[in-house]
DNA sequence: GTGGTCTAGACCACC
DNA sequence: GTGGTCTAGACCACA
């Protein structure tokens, strides 16, 4: 799967790759059991430090995104990433709400913003037939 | 308007503020044109650093929200807060993104986001008889 | 409180960290909302680097003992330790089988072993009339 | 006796593999002078590599559970376990004291962790009558 | 001043 | 080879 850090940008590195990551999952470019690449070669393939990359990496884990084995390097959680519980819907709600406020306020109605947000679903759930 | 700021959250002090003079902007707490306390006040309103407010103020002035004058203060724009333009809507899209992709991966349906928001707006538009 | 890494010992330092944190914790040498060291006071004290404190107090925040504020620095969780729950009896039952494991096939008796918990026990909870 | 391998897990395998055949010796599942597969039958049973398995035999070897003939393989210390002495009642008190110092300020008292060893020592003394 | 992020380079445990 | 730990030193955001 390809990844694109954008080192200029105000997002910390390892929460932009986490973040694809995570896309990465959503749009089953990655599958479950699916072997991601040791944190020194994904390092040197994005041309960040490996601690970088381990921070990542870390946190996936500790999300349940990913396991990491001492040898086996790192795959995606092969039973599945924990699904929603309340204290998750909880922060999704705190994270959505200074968004919609701010929507409020430039006049993007709750239409639009549905539109927006089905726009980003088709998008992960987009199949892709294939790719490398 | 009551403003509460969360010394123990991770979210900076002044982002707290902004985001709480948003969401009072578009749930009409604060009206176009109402003022706002000056930067000294606001500080030790809140028991925080004027440097805190400054920043906060200095955003929503960059971001169109507020009006700074030197006699006359701190004032809602009065003029109305700038709409939705590209730029806005791309940024918006890159915020959504992440939150989207996670609540894929976690089972949060289309429709289930949807309720969300919709619970945010409703609590948003909610009509304020009287407030202080 | 007093703090002593043993840089010899196989151990990580920053687990030893850890535990003497907890430790004090449980004896009430660190009392709910009590100051600790900012990383790099702590680092410098104990001769360690800034990043091997940082991972404990990381740790210690993502365990729900201490608080991290941006500018105020670290807490002990002045809401109190998240207390025990399914999961932490798991894990606790599963460190504590191979140790009983070992002191059946050594000859420990049931009696003997509670003999020394209760030793832990009280020396934990010992009152500190007056300490440093 | 069923020896259960979790590659996924954080602790390492040949602690895993060294745990369990000590939990086997402590509920007699392995009589003294039983013998084990030799280091090469037991890698292919668990589908693990030679030198984990071999790490494990030699440290419990070192710790007198087993003894390692060339010829006549592996055999569980006929002459017993060697019985607790001051050495390894001292590293017990030290694996011991963070857990309980975590136990008090979870909220774990005496009585309760009482009653997960005496769990676990019944556990380990129930009787087989008969197993493979 | 505080913690957060990032880099660079080292050694060790595990397999 | 893998990840885990530790060090050293830098720059930034926050207050």
């Amino acid at each position: 799967m390809y990844i694109h850090i954008d080192l200029e940008a105000e997002e910390p590195i390892y929460t932009q790759l986490k973040n694809q990551i995570i896309a990465g999952v959503a749009r089953k470019d990655l599958l479950l059991g699916e072997s991601l690449p040791s944190v020194r070669s994904m390092a040197s393939d994005l041309g960040i430090n490996l601690h970088t990359v381990n921070k990542a990496y870390q946190q996936l884990k500790q999300e349940g995104f990913i396991l990491i084995h001492r040898q086996r390097g790192v795959v995606i959680n092969p039973e599945g990433i924990p699904q929603a519980n309340d204290e998750y819907r909880k922060n999704l709600q705190k994270s959505l709400h200074p968004l919609i406020a701010e929507a409020v306020c430039r006049g993007v109605k709750e239409e639009e913003f549905n539109k927006m947000v089905k726009a980003i679903y088709e998008e992960l759930n987009h199949i892709k037939e294939d790719h490398e």
